[in-house]
DNA sequence: TCCAGCCCTGATGTATACAACAGTTGGGCA
DNA sequence: TGCCCAACTGTTGTATACATCAGGGCTGGA
């Protein structure tokens, strides 16, 4: 067969801050309800309004941003009813996710896996709730790409990205990290076992608790809504 | 509470754009491969090729179009591997929606449902293929509304979009329709008894078949992937 | 003092001009 | 005659200028 779109280019400026902005966002630099001004980011970035105004039009795609037309450019400030609709979609996508995976994992695939929950244990030991957070991640990541279903691992990850900013605001709750490492092991063991309807429940279950201690967490504090970095 | 933003302003020449452009491939006036030349676009809509590039980047974002970066923008072309990953997300995404309509559908709904499914009965006397074509997409859609998930809804919706235009390549297929009609019956009749693991898996079921159908299709005429409407 | 209407301001949305780059084609050289 | 390099061409990517519009403040009247 011959290859139609062979050539690979140098990502275009656009792109590039696409992917920036969308980090900084995930990351925390920004937070939900902060406003992204195109001629602030313009002189930061050293660039015209243009590929930001792009960059913004594709985090909009995505559910990053959302754009009130002639009003301005804000990051995505999910309410409780929406991150409740949000964590049960992305419960059956991690759902079939590690159906498929228990299914299709390759050897290497399933170490990569093993190691990515050593990974998490050693920041257990350590209490370091950020690298625990970042170790979490892979782990997720991993589950979905042993799909071998690359759109599903796609739709995975970009839900997963927009849920971050508000997950990273339930880690340090207490016992929280050992009782995510103690679900993340029976989802490793199920798909060991190559137990993929176990291997669903488990990290189902995973999320939806992510999801509704979230959702205590929002309850106990209301004033939320208005936090700001700087 | 107070809202936020409020305001409701007309949708800006982009998004009408965007909007236009996604009815065009979706209903088939462009085929997979064509190219969407930017400046005849824009001639065509009598505007600059501004918001012509806002509304194609908007729809590679949501997977419509690909954009081949010095190349040009082309709708998207899936190849088998790619519809089956994607039959396959759509077979569980619509599985939940089942799942959860069977449990949350209100009275209004259901007629609506009834009645979407009596118009498919009424398209499937003549042998309307392409009417038949329309009220399952609304039957469809009512299932997914009936969710009451919004963002549940909203990918489903995006989803079928993408698969809309491979969709239809099947639709003449020899007593696809008889059959199709009848698998509805099936999901129409567990969501009247409430029954949710019945809904999701005559949905599932649905879905499949198409996918698999359709992988069918493809594999008696590998030529197809040059097919233009011209 | 309060309200209504208008202008002003600042932002976004669009048009146009220019720059950079991939693919191509033609000429020069071995 | 065949191959390689270079300028060309047509496209996309970016910058800038202009148009348009929402919101806020001001002024005038009751």
């Amino acid at each position: 067969m011959k290859d139609k779109h062979p050539t690979k280019t140098r990502p275009s400026r656009a792109q590039w801050l696409r992917e920036h902005l969308e980090n900084a966002i995930v990351d925390g630099h920004f937070a939900p309800g902060d406003r992204l001004d195109p001629v602030a980011l313009a002189r930061d970035y050293d660039c015209s309004r243009t590929p930001i105004r792009e960059a913004l039009q594709q985090l909009e795609a995505s559910g990053m941003v959302r754009v009130y037309p002639k009003r301005g450019t804000f990051v995505t400030q999910l309410g409780v009813a929406d991150l409740v609709e949000r964590f049960d979609v992305m419960a059956e996508l991690e759902g079939m996710c590690a159906r498929l995976a228990a299914r299709r994992i390759t050897s290497e695939e399933l170490s990569a896996l093993r190691r990515a929950h050593e990974a998490c244990r050693d920041c257990l030991d350590g209490s370091d709730a950020d690298h625990y957070y970042h170790a979490n991640g892979t782990f997720h990541h991993l589950i979905y790409a042993a799909s071998h279903n690359a759109f599903l691992t796609q739709e995975a990850t970009r839900l997963h990205a927009i849920l971050k900013p508000y997950r990273r605001l339930q880690l340090h709750a207490y016992h929280r990290l050992q009782e995510s490492f103690a679900e993340h092991e029976a989802i490793l063991g199920a798909i060991e076992r190559r137990d993929a309807d176990a291997a669903r429940q488990a990290i189902q279950h995973h999320v939806q608790l992510q999801g509704n201690r979230f959702n205590d967490l929002m309850a106990t504090m209301p004033q939320l809504r208005e936090t700001r970095p700087e």
